[in-house]
DNA sequence: CGCTCTGGTAAGTAAGTACTTACTTTTAAT
DNA sequence: ATTAAAAGTAAGTACTTACTTACCAGAGCG
């Protein structure tokens, strides 16, 4: 709970503290950075502006310059992510969805998704904390990307369902069990078990096996005998009632 | 951001703001309710020792009377709710794992955790708090808690591959998938997606197909052939019992 | 009655907190 | 060189925060 003057400011790239004067924009961009920085660490009211100002290198009316008040810093920390911050999943699957690889598409996002937690752990936290604050800008990342991905993955199964190869279960379902795997898997690296006590396995093998769970899992014949009667698998055996 | 001045003392019976004077230790239990509320809701640093003793509808001195700092207050409650808080999966899916039933203790664990989530979000926000906030008290929920998880499924899940029953994967990654599913979906409906715009289904649907999912996930014969195995069988109806 | 113990408070205090004001230095175009 | 704007600061202000101090009221009990 004792907090302590950490590290901020550890060093001039990435803490950006460079000592003379500075051009208007690339001031503002580093504050920016510096606050992303604070903001994931401690959250918006665990982050002081004059905290921010320190490990800018500035003084704290230098902050107040450049952003109104500490919300509207957040805003723009938050607004900028929400575009720059999330890849692109369409542009990353497109080959394989046009290819219509099922492997390739599903490691290849979880791939791709797990690496880039791994590299900006901070915007992680960052989300974590504004949902927690219940920060309206959240639902601004969500529609701009979680829902971008729902559809994007929803259609290519539903797509792959008419194809005959996968089964018929609820496409949105199965997104978030893929989902919930590798975002769970990311969050459990970075936030609650650190050390990986729990599990310890490289990105690779832990998108291998995930994609192996979900296309089995999503596969057409649960065992054998696919030449019976297709109808048969529109509510399957193991319906056992909801 | 602008957090108001809400609820909080919203009635007498949950926020036990009980006009009179009480006896010591029923105070202090009634000021330790109220803090988990407001802790819970706005994390520890979001959380003033002035609006706890409004909630309990006592002085700010008494708090401090109970608890020597705040700190103190919230470790009693982190405490109080790792041994309290989590349920036992052990007594709950003993009888299904004893009769070998994988639908059973997979779907029946979905079930209860999904709807422990949803009874105690309190506490899922407390600990997602306490978990960015690094509190340490984390790392004893975790072993308390999450590791013993692990062991149990992992366990059963080792055991039934030695049946022939699933194919050889890590157990601790099915486990990590398999709560991933669960754990990012109760997330999903309680913290990102409350007005569940991505996906509204009923608890016991998604039990129903994250177990589904899974457990043909780790199906012992990813394809066709060795239709000569019995072993193959073993996972079909599964949940009749063999 | 006096006397103490307990649950309780009103009114602090010192250290933050976001944000401001009044002022100085540097840059660069005229 | 002159000058106006831009980059920067030191020292506030008004308010909040965790935590303290000094005191009160009533119950129980001799």
């Amino acid at each position: 709970m004792t907090r302590a003057v950490d590290v901020r400011r550890a060093d001039a790239t990435t803490s950006g503290v460079a000592g003379g004067r500075m051009a208007g924009e690339a001031r503002r961009q580093q504050i920016l950075l510096v606050a992303m920085r604070l903001f994931s660490q401690h959250g918006f009211r665990g982050t002081t502006t004059k905290e921010i100002a320190q490990g800018a290198g500035v003084s704290e009316a230098m902050v107040f310059r450049h952003f109104a008040t500490k919300e509207e810093l957040y805003r723009a920390i938050l607004d900028h992510k929400a575009c720059v911050g999330g890849f692109d999943p369409c542009q990353l699957l497109a080959d394989a969805i046009a290819r219509k690889d099922d492997r390739a598409v599903f490691a290849g996002l979880a791939r791709a998704m797990m690496q880039h937690h791994e590299q900006d752990t901070d915007f992680m936290r960052l989300l974590s904390h504004a949902a927690l604050e219940e920060h309206q800008l959240v639902e601004l990342f969500f529609e701009r990307n979680v829902r971008r991905m729902y559809e994007l993955l929803g259609g290519y199964i539903r797509e792959r369902q008419r194809d005959g190869a996968l089964r018929q279960i609820e496409p949105a379902i199965a997104v978030r069990a893929f989902l919930g795997m590798i975002i769970h898997h990311s969050l459990n690296n970075t936030l609650w078990d650190k050390r990986r006590t729990l599990l310890d396995i490289p990105n690779e093998r832990a998108a291998q096996a995930f994609t192996d769970i979900l296309l089995h899992g999503l596969a057409r014949a649960p065992r054998t005998d696919k030449r019976a009667a297709p109808a048969a698998r529109t509510k399957k055996k193991l319906s056992k009632k909801d």
